[in-house]
DNA sequence: GACAACACCGGAAACGTTTACGGAACGGCG
DNA sequence: CGCCGTTCCGTAAACGTTTCCGGTGTTGTC
């Protein structure tokens, strides 16, 4: 089924057919109709490569992901639940999602590189980002319109949207304190991922607000896995003045932790006092329930695909106001938190 | 960066250069190292829409991943080292992979039929597999190649390779036996699912063969999400000669049902034996340690990525043997299972 | 030396679509 | 009646690549 045969089938030239499938001027309402009508009941669909050779669009979004672990979102149902809200978002645009991954170990930048040079996508949603991330200037220079989930160190604006890391923090330090917890641990991602150097800083605001004196010795960046989370919480565990609560901003970090403090005999929940990040299947698997923070992923899924419309848009002419917005969470009491400290 | 212009800093034509870079006859050897030499030096990328138009081959494969929370493999960090596996596979033979989201209540026929007419890639690796799946009747009848994660009842051969549940069902019965249990729940996925089938028979010959006579009201069909894995628990545990093992065949029921058992005050692993189906994250976060089958998830990959070859090359002439592989899980012993029944 | 076989290369036609351009028909206006 | 503007449509040229076909040379064989 050619756009020649549709043609041929109507008694029309294949560029005013075109024209009418494409919604675009100098064709009358009758036979735009007439011609929308017979390519559904013959069951015509365009041929993609013809389509993007002509034109140099290809109508996808690609949604690069990396195959590690030390993103936000990676890798779990709630993750799908995200791509569920982009995909019906730019559904609307009249845009196609793929998911492109790339290879452990593989630079993101030459992953860009290739799939940039051979055109397989319009547009880019990039996950997890960097302190410093040389795919959004190379994307910037480029000017291929993208949208960051997550923000980035580079001082070039940029398209993003990202979890409201500061008031996450904010909120959980605060609660700690108002329980009258002075000593609280924090475990962070490493430094190379954004949203660590938001998180401690966070912290550290966040206790200046609670009259704490801010311990370095408190703090500790790493790989947030779950081997990880297990040596960080005895580490933390080990110091003479040792935390009475424990802030875990990281994704399996909180397994880790369970086990580590099990292991030197003190129940979460009940001998000290756990919030973690975000909510997730791992999370509910974890006994006394974890205190965390939820958010609403679908419509985080719509607000990104939302931003990568106004980017093909202002790409294509339009100027459309930048976007960077923090993305609000909500604290969902567990069985985790709510313990005073020792008097 | 044209073929065209790589054409003219040679000095050669066109065709010369697309034959040498494709590596096909009817070019010298020297010429070929020569353009190959100029390719890599002045960056030229084919682009993909020329090729796919002209050759009819896109050089990618599709993962058809559906939003369900029903699959195999979806959605943890161990589906993405299931993907990195079939991506390397795929490389070797300079194939691409992209990974396509069915949408949620969207029929996966009417996906198909999109993106086959679209022509967005040259094959198809299908998971979450029916009991009855209109999607490999359709790739049957198309002649599109595509590998299937996951059997199906069709009578149709076609090409697949699905975990050994039939050896997993097998072992964890016999350890449940050894150790004197007669009373042996299963709670197995919903009746749609293909392996849901697989898990009940072999469940019955285990049985069979261990001398147990089979009780219908221990077999529990059902969503395999955590709500429901609390619910199939706790009805199970109301039998009146309830029984002192579960086998917990589904992906997040194990949460979901040690949640219901610490409801009725007991302990897993201490009133009750446990064994699980797969290893995942969410199931390590589980305490005490889940005793549940690990895999190869990596080289499932690579056997994927085999496959597809296979089976593109199956296409173009070539005849080779039909895939039809059962993918070995060994036990992973943890502390949920080593309970002797009651006396 | 004639002729076939072969290796290598250039020319050109596709693949299916978008889009700039020109032209026919028509109505409105002076 | 002449002219302009508008509406609608057809024509044809791209987009970048693969691949068939024909045409040189060169080598081999009798």
């Amino acid at each position: 089924m050619d756009i020649r045969d549709l043609a041929r089938q109507l008694g029309l030239s294949i560029g005013t057919v075109s024209r009418a499938l494409n919604d675009r001027k100098d064709v009358s309402a009758a036979t735009r109709q007439r011609v929308l009508e017979a390519a559904t009941r013959l069951g015509y669909t365009p041929n993609q490569s013809g389509r993007t050779l002509r034109s140099g669009r290809t109508g996808t979004i690609g949604f690069m992901l990396t195959l590690e672990h030390d993103s936000a979102v990676h890798g779990d149902p709630f993750f799908m639940a995200l791509l569920e809200g982009v995909q019906t978002g730019l559904a609307e645009h009249g845009l196609d999602l793929v998911v492109l991954l790339a290879r452990t170990g593989e630079d993101g930048l030459t992953f860009l590189r290739r799939h940039v040079a051979r055109g397989t996508v319009d547009a880019w949603l990039l996950s997890a980002t960097r302190y410093e991330d040389s795919r959004i200037d190379f994307l910037l220079d480029r000017r291929i319109p993208f949208v960051a989930l997550g923000r980035s160190a580079t001082a070039r604006p940029f398209a993003w949207i990202d979890l409201d890391f500061e008031s996450v923090v904010a909120d959980a330090v605060a609660l700690f304190a108002a329980a009258g917890h002075r000593r609280i641990g924090l475990v962070a991602p490493p430094a190379t991922i954004n949203n660590s150097h938001i998180i401690v800083d966070s912290y550290r605001t966040a206790l200046d607000d609670a009259g704490i004196t801010f311990d370095p010795a408190l703090v500790h960046n790493g790989d947030t896995d779950e081997s990880d989370g297990e040596a960080t919480a005895r580490q933390l565990m080990a110091l003479d003045d040792r935390p009475s609560a424990l802030l875990l901003m990281g994704e399996t970090a909180p397994v880790g932790a369970y086990r580590a403090l099990r292991g030197l005999g003190l129940e979460p929940g009940r001998d000290i006092a756990l919030i973690g990040l975000r909510d997730s299947p791992t999370c509910r698997a974890l006994s006394p329930d974890l205190t965390c923070f939820t958010l609403a992923l679908e419509d985080l899924g719509l607000a990104l695909a939302q931003g990568i419309g106004a980017a093909v848009a202002s790409r294509d002419g339009h100027d459309v106001p930048l976007l960077q917005q923090r993305w609000p969470m909500t604290l969902r009491l567990g069985d985790s938190h709510h313990i005073r400290p020792p008097v």
